[in-house]
DNA sequence: GTGAAAGCGCTAACAG
DNA sequence: CTGTTAGCGCTTTCAC
């Protein structure tokens, strides 16, 4: 396992050259002379070198390293706001350094701690508290110290932070669904699932009842059902509830995602209901689950590759001294698939 | 954005000691007086000062991170094992670095060797051409390459190389759900998807056919089915031609992974055909797909937090100088869901 | 037990 | 255009 040290200085030692020569063709920041430049680049590819990132990162203090907090990344929406971060980090030469928290504060504080000294140039943190409606004040403190040490971007809304905030349009996103289905005939709207102290959850019901109101059509309190959390489960349970209590069932259900969506779907059909025959099912996130379940579901897509890269971008930018707008927010889009029946065409 | 430069000498100059009894009380590593070491320490706390990682590794030579190198962290499978990957990385105080090469072997040299740049202590390669039956020469010679400057896991073969590997009992779920299934009465048992070339499914074949021969049930070709790939699509469309060209169908389908199942699923509903009343499903993996699916899927599980664990462990030990078994294997289990009828049972 | 000093590999400023 | 030199922040001898 010996490391067969190959440095700058072993490099400048076989071209004939100073370290100082190597280096300014690995930096490519000054004028070096074709032969010398040649001499050296070819050792350079002889030995696979490349610079040692912790020697350079001392002197520009820099590491070229972007540390992202998530909750999961076993949630497809994190995963694929992953990767999309992941291409646009490499786009401008920067590695991720995902770390996970579950959810939990004080896992999140120790890791976030250790990427700190680790050095991360930029800190973007996905979903947790830094979505919740009522901020916590002690996180948000924690949040704006660390926005004086490095750039801070988040996803959602964190009150009396300094940090940046790249956001969905979840209101154009529950505007768009409503539409739809209104649109499609459907009236007897259901919307399951969340909690409504997340920011995004709380916005979206505040959109489904002003929606109904815009079409007038009167709010049933028995059709916004608050399940507490975004699991499966709970799709699952407040679907039987609401299927085994309600006079009069919906038309159309909303799930806060795909996977409350799922869990819809398998009390529907315990209880013999067909989608989109009976009722109509659609849900938010577009995740690998909206496309591989039976039938497949019509969700709300993220444009992820647009949301990955303004959180990359953003954080870049600060780093170099610039001033991106505070707040930005990412357009969403419908993606229809098989789960929603139009009342309008007899089938 | 101006870092408040607080470094050991700063801490030194408060405390009113010299900048290595600070770094003695930061390694622990040398005897201070309790006095010293409590105003130290006390600043410490006060400024949340974590030691620049970036400089010890310069002296120390380790960067404290472990390179992870994953086809795509969308896939359930291996979200999963990163997952555990990162939660045996921290107990050891490690972090990860992930890279998502997307089965693209240019952006993976890419990917390698920023990461080598960064300086990670260790690779770690799941999937991909690691687990190819015929190993590219080239490739195996660059993993032995990397194998001489860090230790190098991989989860998979890869033949002619140094370096070290951690595996599933593929020969032993294989068998396991072949047992299972036989003795639930079924003996028309088909296999669906994959690509022969990969070790895995390789294996998988093999075992399929000698567990066929062991309890008696005669070979059908047509029950043993290439898909090419592992995508939900294949299942789909293998599982439409199987129904509609065979003269007999089977009694129950092995996918050869959830993804894979969801297609069979689907490709059943559109018959007609119930599962598991009609035709039992049984696959491999045991991602979130195996407990969100309708009806939840039987399904060979991994223990992924001990294969994790397994990985970074024997990442570090190399490290550390200890010589673990080149060759690891992870056990399986069966976890038993939905999906199957035990023919033995009238219903 | 503790401080001074050297050095990890690189970049940048300064002379030539 | 190019070599010399001085750090970046930390750990680690080596004296005291």
């Amino acid at each position: 396992m010996e490391r067969d040290k190959v440095s700058i200085y072993r490099i400048a030692k076989e071209a004939g050259v100073s370290p100082a020569t190597v280096s300014r063709v690995l930096t490519q920041k000054a004028n070096v002379s074709e032969e010398k430049k040649k001499k050296v680049e070819k050792l350079i590819s002889k030995y696979h070198f490349s610079p040692n990132a912790m020697a350079r990162g001392l002197t520009s203090s820099r590491s070229g390293i972007i540390g992202v907090l998530i909750p999961d990344i076993r949630n497809p929406f994190y995963a694929g706001l992953a990767v999309e971060c992941e291409r646009a980090a490499h786009e401008r030469n920067y590695s991720l350094m995902l770390s996970n928290y579950m959810n939990d504060m004080e896992l999140e504080e120790q890791r976030l701690y250790k990427m700190i000294s680790q050095q991360i140039d930029a800190l973007i943190i996905m979903g947790g508290r830094v979505d919740e409606l009522i901020t916590d004040e002690v996180y948000a403190e924690r949040i704006n110290h660390i926005s004086n040490l490095m750039p801070v971007v988040i996803t959602g809304k964190l009150a009396g932070s300094d940090c940046y905030q790249v956001n969905l349009d979840n209101s154009a996103s529950m505007d768009g669904i409503m539409e739809y289905l209104i649109s499609s005939g459907h009236h007897d709207i259901c919307m399951i699932g969340g909690r409504k102290e997340v920011d995004s959850t709380y916005t979206k019901r505040i959109r489904y009842r002003s929606m109904l109101r815009r079409y007038g059509i009167e709010f049933c309190p028995d059709y916004l059902v608050e399940t507490g959390d975004y699991s499966m489960e709970s799709g699952y349970r407040e679907m039987n509830c609401l299927i085994e209590n309600t006079r009069k069932l919906p038309s159309a259900v909303i799930a806060i995602n795909d996977l409350t969506a799922l869990g819809v779907i398998q009390s529907l059909r315990e209880h013999s209901l067909g989608i989109p025959e009976d009722i109509s099912l659609v849900s938010f996130d577009n995740t690998i689950l909206a496309e591989t379940s039976v039938p497949r579901l019509t969700s709300m897509d993220y444009n992820y590759d647009q949301y990955g890269k303004a959180l990359i971008d953003t954080a870049l930018e600060v780093l170099e001294g610039g001033k991106p707008q505070k707040i930005q927010i990412i357009p969403t889009e419908l993606i229809i698939r098989d789960s929603c029946r139009n009342l309008n065409i007899d089938i």
